[in-house]
DNA sequence: ATAATATTTGACTGGTCAGTCAAATATTAT
DNA sequence: ATAATATTTGACTGACCAGTCAAATATTAT
């Protein structure tokens, strides 16, 4: 008994990721989400208590999602720096198609919309941050190995280097954003990325006060 | 003739800037910072012809406050080295005081709103971009300094560097903010920032792969 | 004092906002 | 068929939104 699901509740939650991703969480209304949705505001708070609540749950899904991307590229069975040059690719390209997508570069939806409401909806700022570290885990996983393949120096702090690459990847994604211009995006990824992986590669006991400051943190 | 200037334009400017730091573009009304500064809405409209026409000038006069304080800290007669330990720990000290007075890391005010309205209002955007390119030129004229003096390649492209210092610094305070985490912030912005340095310092010519990739675009 | 000008006020729009709710409708098991 | 349940609808709040405007008030030069 009882009516089976439909594909309301996910329909709702990618047209929130597309319009807030162009724009921003402040500038979509539940009713610009549900009109182009083609969902009356009723069945929007059937399954939704709050447009913070669909906020969220979008971040949850559209995470998901690229996480699995993210997996496979991270994974393979090819060295880890192919792996890190595809993956900026990958963060380029994911740029790209939003870009022809909407018009607009849209930069880390996961980070605009976490610093945007980070001041107000404390749900979205937590799930930002879960977002980030759980990102930061992914690539922690492929330096392991790459200390265990004698790439990375074992007093490598993964830990750190996991965020940075993080941090980093945002940046750089972040200014594309605000400058609206994609065409030093795929460079500048690759270049930063290594760069951030370059001195534990090359560096490891050299350039020995800085270095070491790092280290012994 | 005429009535005298009076601070109420500057007081709503400064009102705007804490509110929208604080929070967000969106979540702060016109209403909102004509009651905090103790202003009614008719003068509100009798300086800015628009809500977004005060961000901008805002960002205007926050910028330029904030451009006289790192001209001072990058144009001191020490040593480069030393000007961007300072640099870091400026940047480090502006959130501390910011989270001291508004109870939550704030990160960049500048990025913040840029990335927010960057899909909806073109002139906020622009301001954005644009003190992104005048910070990055700060940046420029050490590193020039750093090249006759020895301290960095005669290679090395300024305009390109002095950007990836911005990013950095912009990756780690956005991260900041998200996190609402303040205790690594003034180590890793250290870090990043020589980090960024560091490679045109000690490798030139040396990774070669990499370095090659980034020095001849 | 008065005229010229700059500033401030408060009351006012009309539209949009997030969120509510009771009723209608669809689906399914029995 | 009918009862149980899930979903959808549309009309509805009351608050808030950005922005308008004519009138009031303050200041200054003459």
């Amino acid at each position: 008994m009882g009516r089976s699901p439909t594909n309301t509740k996910a329909k709702l939650i990618e047209t929130a990721n597309d319009l807030i991703w162009q724009s921003s969480y402040g500038s979509v209304s539940v009713d610009d989400i549900c009109n182009t949705a083609g969902i009356k505001k009723g069945s929007f708070y059937h399954y939704f208590s709050s447009k913070a609540e669909l906020a969220v749950a979008a971040m949850d899904a559209s995470y998901q999602h690229y996480q699995g991307q993210l997996t496979n590229i991270l994974s393979a069975g090819i060295s880890p720096i192919e792996r890190f040059e595809n993956l900026a690719d990958f963060i380029y390209q994911k740029q790209k198609q939003a870009f022809d997508k909407y018009g607009r570069v849209c930069g880390c939806p996961f980070a605009c919309l976490g610093s945007e409401m980070a001041g107000n909806e404390i749900l979205i700022q937590q799930k930002a941050d879960e977002i980030l570290e759980l990102q930061g885990n992914l690539f922690k996983a492929i330096l392991q190995e790459m200390i265990d393949s004698g790439l990375l120096s074992v007093e490598t702090d993964m830990e750190k280097l996991g965020a940075q690459i993080v941090t980093s990847l945002l940046g750089q994604v972040m200014v594309a954003r605000i400058q609206n211009n994609l065409s030093h995006l795929k460079d500048d990824i690759r270049v930063s990325l290594f760069q951030t992986l370059d001195l534990k590669i090359t560096l490891s006991g050299k350039s020995t006060q800085l270095q070491e400051q790092h280290n012994d943190k």
